[in-house]
DNA sequence: GACAAAACGGAACAGTGTTCCGTATAATAC
DNA sequence: GTATTATACGGAACACTGTTCCGTTTTGTC
């Protein structure tokens, strides 16, 4: 439920007479959301919009042609990176067998969510920008983790009776409360999630 | 050119006649605390200090007089906050059965930690102002549970095994992930809580 | 090459937190 | 009471944000 809204994607039906994105603009956008992602790893989300444009190789003006609100910004960063979380499921669930690559996953799901802890009071402050965020992250990931857990339910490797909703909600949580450049422990705390997974297959048996 | 000075030699080392606290200072101070709690109630803990400044009808100079960063200003609000609640326990206690003093107190607390949700993210920054404030919570309202909790134990209205400090803990839980304009909801789980308690009380006969 | 639309760059604006310092005041000494 | 002095006051000024504006440059098309 819900209008969607996509914002950087031009409608791929009415562009015949939509003059294309000229090539500089798809360049800028890129090495912007390039640079944002790698500011926002160093200094926080905090850091200054005027850093990102400097980093980018590019003027201030164009980073608000691009992103109209640095909260805009913001979300295209973290978008991108939900992508870039869903996308690596399926290529795991190619190189490793399917509990292993479960495993993985949520441990690529833990850090993605470690690195967005500064994130959590924007996003829940009622900004236009960050409201579909919350959307999109289940729309993303609730199939990425149903397929892994469908693969690995179906080899056999994991116990049948949690939800991959519940799932994604309680990793997120444990990495919520785990400390603040600790990483190490939500990895761990997140470890023995798995083994619980497994430790469930074992007992069906 | 001698450094030393020839008149006075009183000692200056053991000075027990410190200056009092100048009648304007204190009062500046009081107004100040007192505007910044309004203001914060009302426009949010990102309110301008130039705005609780005129509020106070003092200068923004003698905001900084007194509290030398904005943080500091917030974490008098919040210590003084943390006073009020801690207080208001012995009061509590006069006037009720320990029971209803402890249900009473709980939400209080609650409203407490209800109005602070917008600082969540400012107390774990690691920002100095804030790193004393988590000891002095503790310092000052796990005696006063304690002592509520201690009373209404010896009146036998309660169970017997639980922490104070797990209390504390559950209960503040409690109320950040109850929703952001809902208070009534906080009350109301916290209300489950208390009954709860007094549940254990009747099953120990 | 000429042209128009699109995009670029950065100066300028507005709103923060914070500092500085001349002025005013309260406490004290006489 | 007056004189003195440490203290406190006020607000202009500074540094640093996000954001807007508009003249200039680039890109794609004919």
């Amino acid at each position: 439920m819900g209008p969607q809204n996509d914002k950087n994607s031009i409608s791929d039906d009415a562009n015949q007479e939509r003059r294309p994105v000229r090539a500089d603009a798809q360049r800028n956008t890129d090495a912007l959301l390039q640079a944002a992602m790698a500011v926002f790893a160093s200094s926080g989300v905090d850091a200054p919009v005027r850093e990102i444009a400097d980093r980018a190789g590019v003027g201030i003006g164009t980073v608000y042609r691009h992103f109209p609100r640095r909260s805009d910004l913001i979300a295209a960063v973290v978008r991108r990176e939900i992508d870039a979380c869903a996308d690596a499921a399926p290529v795991l669930l190619a190189s490793h067998t399917p509990c292993e690559a479960l495993a993985a996953w949520l441990l690529r799901y833990t850090d993605f969510i470690a690195a967005k802890r500064g994130l959590a009071p924007a996003l829940h402050s009622g900004d236009p920008a960050y409201v579909s965020l919350h959307g999109y992250f289940q729309e993303r990931l609730l199939p990425a983790l149903q397929g892994l857990l469908d693969a690995a339910i179906a080899a056999g490797e994991v116990r049948t009776d949690i939800e991959s909703k519940e799932l994604l909600q309680a990793v997120a949580n444990l990495c919520m409360s785990a400390g603040k450049a600790d990483a190490a422990v939500a990895r761990r705390m997140v470890g023995l999630v798995v083994d619980g997974l497994r430790y469930g297959a074992a007992r069906t048996s």
